[in-house]
DNA sequence: TTAAAAATGCAACAGTGTTGCAATACAGGT
DNA sequence: ACCTGTATTGCAACACTGTTGCATTTTTAA
């Protein structure tokens, strides 16, 4: 199960030229592992037993960030939330917020075929959306 | 000028039943005279020379955002960003950020296709729109 | 096996925002 | 105009997320 995830994270830090170490091998295979995008201080306490820099960990997710395969999503309590670039999840994608629980999810869509028109001059590159509200156990 | 929006200002604080302090309306004024949406620290900087306490401005910044005279935007730099509601401002927006100088301008309208399907259970409160890319200045 | 290069761990720092509490300013009644 | 209760302010100290510098360790490739 586990170990299946951490062959998967093996391979993709691999096929980008990076160095195989057991950090990115145990941080991509947890991300691979959780279903919502979750934060540093909730991957670290995913952690708690075996030991992980604060530090690496930041480095770590910036690293599989920087090689695409993971994002990161921004929220409005400011903090970053990680998650895995699986499947549906390689493409430009809105997100979940839950209000109450503060979930995250990816939602497989976005709704971007309608273009909202910027003022003159200006150059679009990516869109950002959030959907709040409240998921199926604080609804 | 600044004058006007003094008065405004006012106007606007006494209507919501708080009570009329100096920093309620130098801080309104200043926002209704910005074009743009700005920083905590921004507004900080526009009166160097006035003393302004920090912490009295977070908490009148709330005040203003709790009373619905203001809104505030967070962004991918994690720092909230506010703007006075008038005109067009009042209902919900979408915004735009620079990717360059970080400049964040309300865009007036939303484009309201929630076609985007929410999971099974959820509910739908809000969305949350930041398109980026490049101001006219940087492009 | 060895050496260069990359990654890690630690300590200290930086920026944004918050809390507790005493001092001050506002508003309403007299 | 003057009290008086209460909201607001100012200050100090704190909390949290994230970053930087640097010595040590690990990885990779010859």
């Amino acid at each position: 199960m586990l170990s299946n995830f951490r062959v998967t994270a093996e391979e993709m830090i691999r096929s980008h030229g990076g160095r195989v170490t057991d950090s990115r091998k145990r941080i991509l295979a947890l991300l691979l592992s959780e279903k919502n995008a979750i934060t540093h201080r909730e991957i670290e306490s995913r952690f708690s037993n075996d030991q992980l820099d604060r530090v690496t960990l930041y480095r770590v997710l910036q690293w599989l960030v920087d090689n695409g395969l993971i994002h990161k999503i921004t929220s409005d309590d400011h903090v970053w939330r990680y998650h895995a670039n699986q499947d549906a999840y390689r493409h430009q994608h809105a997100h979940f917020k839950c209000t109450k629980c503060a979930k995250v999810v990816c939602l497989e869509d976005m709704p971007s075929d309608r273009k909202l028109s910027l003022p003159a001059g200006y150059r679009f590159q990516t869109i950002e959306l959030t959907v709040k509200g409240l998921c199926e156990h604080c609804a």
